[in-house]
DNA sequence: ATAATATAATTAAACGTTTAATCAACATAT
DNA sequence: ATATGTTGATTAAACGTTTAATTATATTAT
């Protein structure tokens, strides 16, 4: 499909110079109202599209913006429906402001980022990059404008959006305390705590636990540590660990998803939830709510997160840079139904 | 950033013209061995990365997939999560075949597809196009492959998939049946009945629904056809219409969003599911098998509809088109916990 | 009337590739 | 020795834009 239309023909069929026609096009100015229209006129006729490739070329801004997501199992995208909340504020964020998303899966080890300087994307936001492994360096390298979202990187130059996870962890912690639970065992993930604080956000979450503990005066038990994936199957392999552990009263997940199994896992253990374990969960995914029963969580708007992401890192494109550089949005404890008083 | 190696420099650092350095990268032969060597070397050295859009403003080929949805709210993609599964599908095999996806939000009525000419992209997969508003014909003239997915189009050419929706429709109405109910309401979605014809998989799992109670000897009441959005939201509006309805035992949702919105309503108005009332859904999405009690659903795999999409998509962007322009992925229904015999 | 300036349009060179056409060098066949 | 063919490399034109430099024309100031 060869380019149909081209400024050439445009030029021609208005009977001016290409030049003339590209500068309608970008409103250069410098043209007389009399051939604008005339210009105008045969575009419109034409049915003329620009060709952007060409143009980027020239220009070098490509107005694209790569998501980059790591990979879970071996090339396919995590299976959290976070995700497509978080891309549903992206996407609209990029759409107003004129920019196109385009989305990269990557294998985290591995990658090169090669794309970004192929396709010259103007910039890049990055979900969840984990200090390890050299990634993160590697997209500093290239240059390019930058957004990491969920990744606590310590470099303060760096833009960053994120949660108030330390916070999220206290109220959380500090709900079930209230109610009266003193055996709370805790799910940050597949996870082992000697390299709990190689994950920011694990790290924050799980530090507002400790925190809220300690001012209970309610000491830490790191056998209630448990250690599972960041997924329904991880929920009902926790749930079965609980229901031999016999003593604990609450379960803090990190996540809605792992939460929603451990809900499901109590029950088909003969447990009742709230009744004999009380289960809070992270995210307030939009089907958290909803579930029989609704999950008690902390809460965070993640579309707002999406177009914060956006915003940032558009500012930053288009050299509009706030003074700040980091974003931390605000969480919210939602009680619901499957937290309560121990037995 | 202008890019900072370029062809010429290789070319210079292997004391070669430009044009055997192309030939090196993309293997056109024509090269003795011993040049060859020295040009990787000088590529390997430079860190060398080519320029993709002066490639494809040559050649043509973007090797990227636009992948439009249609947006529900002004501005923002639909919050199921359906999407995205159906993505990490479309993700997955468009990074095997070394192609990149461009995600497009759209807004059906207006959208003129200008980005698909001016991006150059090779191919197009429309998710849930719908015939009214021109949207498809204005897609068809651009003369881009495209995969249409959900669409139900009539035309024959078109290269489509979709799901055997009218037996997914026909099975769970027959489930409904054969546990003793009669009185069966229907949740197709935010869509009038003289209307549903226009929408193809809503249309076709009517179809099923329809032919299960005709074989059955039920009557068809249209009274019990409900109209409400395809949310959670949708759901508790038709939850509260159930109650009030008063006679109705079993409601067959035509999405998993909108059945688990019916569950939580019903439980609200305090009615057992499915003591009171049966509740099945479609879709299956990755959370109804684990919500209390458990979805009773049709299932679709939804990432391979997703990878199915690619595959015939990509596979006629490269001329390897098979036979076939349509898949039909199988659906299963999976008996789970929210239907029963009537009280 | 002439010079100086502002306005409107054009020319031509880039941007970084691919590729058809061409050429040089050498081996092989007559 | 000449014609023929093969192999390995180069040249130069194209892809569709943007944009700096330039020219032509009209306007204003002297």
């Amino acid at each position: 499909m060869k380019q149909d239309i081209r400024l050439s023909e445009v030029a021609r069929a208005a009977r001016v110079s290409i030049a003339t026609v590209s500068n309608v096009i970008n409103d250069k100015g410098r043209v007389s109202t009399a051939t604008e229209r005339r210009v105008r006129r045969a575009i419109e006729q034409l049915g003329y599209a620009p060709n952007l490739l060409a143009r980027i070329l020239k220009t070098n801004q490509s107005r694209l913006i790569g998501l980059v997501i790591p990979t879970a199992r071996p090339g396919r995208l995590q299976d959290n429906p976070f995700y497509w909340d978080l891309l549903a504020g992206i996407e609209e964020g990029a759409r107003d402001r004129d920019f196109h998303i385009i989305l990269a899966g990557i294998e985290e080890g591995d990658e090169t980022f090669a794309f970004v300087k192929e396709r010259q994307l103007d910039g890049l936001i990055y979900v969840g990059a984990s200090e390890e492994g050299g990634a993160v360096e590697r997209v500093l390298e290239l240059g390019v404008p930058c957004v990491f979202v969920d990744s606590y990187l310590r470099d303060a130059r760096l833009y960053q959006v994120c949660l108030d996870d330390r916070l999220g962890g206290l109220l959380a912690t500090q709900h079930l305390l209230e109610l009266g639970h003193r055996r709370i065992a805790v799910l940050p993930g597949d996870i082992a705590p000697e390299r709990l604080h190689r994950n920011g956000v694990l790290q924050e979450r799980w530090s507002g636990y400790r925190l809220a503990l300690e001012e209970a005066g309610v000491g830490y038990d790191p056998r209630l540590f448990m250690r599972y994936p960041t997924s329904m199957e991880g929920g009902l392999q926790a749930a079965a660990w609980l229901r031999e552990a016999g003593d604990v009263t609450a379960v803090f997940s990190f996540s809605d998803i792992s939460a929603m199994g451990i809900v499901k896992g109590l029950r088909q253990e003969g447990l009742g939830v709230p009744a004999d374990i009380s289960v809070i969960g992270f995210d307030d995914l939009c089907l958290s709510g909803y579930m029989s029963p609704a999950l008690t969580t902390v809460s965070q708007n993640i579309v707002q997160k999406g177009l914060a992401a956006i915003r940032l890192l558009v500012d930053q494109i288009e050299q509009e840079a706030g003074f700040s550089r980091k974003v931390v949005l605000p969480v919210e404890l939602k009680v619901r139904e499957t937290t309560g008083t121990p037995a």
